[in-house]
DNA sequence: ATATAATGTTAACCGAGTCTAACTTTAGAA
DNA sequence: TTCTAAAGTTAGACTCGGTTAACATTATAT
C-alpha cells in the first residue's frame, strides 16, 4: 500500500500524460509545487511499488496498476468536488482545495456512497452510471474529471 | 497554527478531562494507541503553543484557547459523522473511522456548510442551532458529541 | 559539432511524529 | 515510613516527505 503523498504524484503523472503525451520530472515538480529531487524520490518509490516503469533519464510510464490507482484518485477528487460545489454550495476555489484534502483520506466505500448520493441528489442517474469508483464505470464523474 | 496531530492530542485530553476529571499521560497514550514519550512531546509542543498549562509531573490543564480548539475538533468530527451515518448511510464503524480522517482535513467553512446541510436534510433546524462550529453554538451537534 | 541551457540525479540535511530503552519521580501498600 | 510499582521524562534512533547544493546527462541553437 502506497502513501497518499505518492498517490498524489501518480495522479499528477497521469494528468500530465493526458495533457502532454509525456511525463517529465520538471513538469511534475511544477504542478505539485515541489522540487525535482522530491519528484525523483517519488518516482523511485513508485517504481519499487510496481506503479510505473522508469530508467534513469528515460521515459516515465505508468503501469496498468499505476494508471488504475491514478484514475481512482481522480474520480474520488471529482465526486468530492462536485458534492462540495453543487450540494454544499462552496465556492469553486474552496471546493477544489477542500476536495483535494478530502479525497486523500476517504475510503473507496465512502467515495462510492458519496457518488451514489450526489448522483441521486443531482439527478444524474440517467447517465448510465453505477458509481463504481476505481473500476471506471462512473461515466458522468469521469467526464467531469477529464474536462476540469 | 498547530498541526492536525497535535489537535488530536488536544481533543483526547479534552475528552479525558470530561470523562475522568483529570488528564494523564498514560490515559492519553492508551486512547491514542501511542507511547508515553509521544504524548510527552505533544504536551510540550502544545504548551509552547499556549494551548495548555503544564509543569513536569504536574497536572495538565487546557487553556481557554486549547479548550476551544478541542471543542471545534470534536464538533467537526461530529457533523461529519452524522453526515456519513445518517445521510450517506455508512455503517456506524465506517462512519466513525472516516469521520476521524475527514474532520482533520476540512476547513471551518466546509464544516459549517456541511452542518447547515445536514441540519436541513435531517430537519434539525428546530433545535436553536446556527451551525457556528468553533463558537459553541451548534447545540444539536454538541449534544451528539457529548453523548457518543 | 560543440557550447550552453535545460533536465534529471545524488548526497546530505531538516522537521514532524513516532518508537525503544533507560532513567526519574510520585504514589500507594506493607 | 519505606519500598516497590506505576507514572512520567529523557535520550537517541528511525521513517517519511520534503529541502538545497552540487553534479551528471541530454537537448538545442548556432
Amino acid at each position: 500500500m502506497v502513501s497518499k503523498a505518492l498517490e498524489e504524484y501518480l495522479k499528477t503523472m497521469y494528468v500530465l500524460k493526458k495533457q502532454n503525451g509525456k511525463i517529465r520530472v520538471t513538469d511534475i515538480a511544477e504542478k505539485m509545487n515541489c522540487t525535482k529531487p522530491s519528484v525523483n524520490k517519488a518516482i523511485n518509490n513508485l517504481k519499487e511499488n510496481g506503479l510505473l516503469n522508469y530508467e534513469s533519464y528515460g521515459a516515465i510510464e505508468l503501469t496498468e496498476e499505476g494508471e488504475n490507482l491514478a484514475k481512482k484518485v481522480l474520480e474520488a477528487y471529482d465526486i468530492v468536488y462536485v458534492f462540495l460545489k453543487e450540494v454544499l454550495n462552496l465556492e469553486e476555489e474552496d471546493a477544489k482545495k477542500e476536495a483535494e484534502k478530502v479525497k486523500s483520506v476517504i475510503s473507496d466505500k465512502t467515495a462510492n456512497q458519496l457518488a451514489k448520493y450526489v448522483h441521486k441528489e443531482l439527478g444524474l442517474s440517467n447517465l448510465d452510471c453505477d458509481y463504481d469508483i476505481g473500476k471506471e464505470k462512473c461515466r458522468c464523474c469521469v467526464r467531469r474529471t477529464l474536462t476540469k
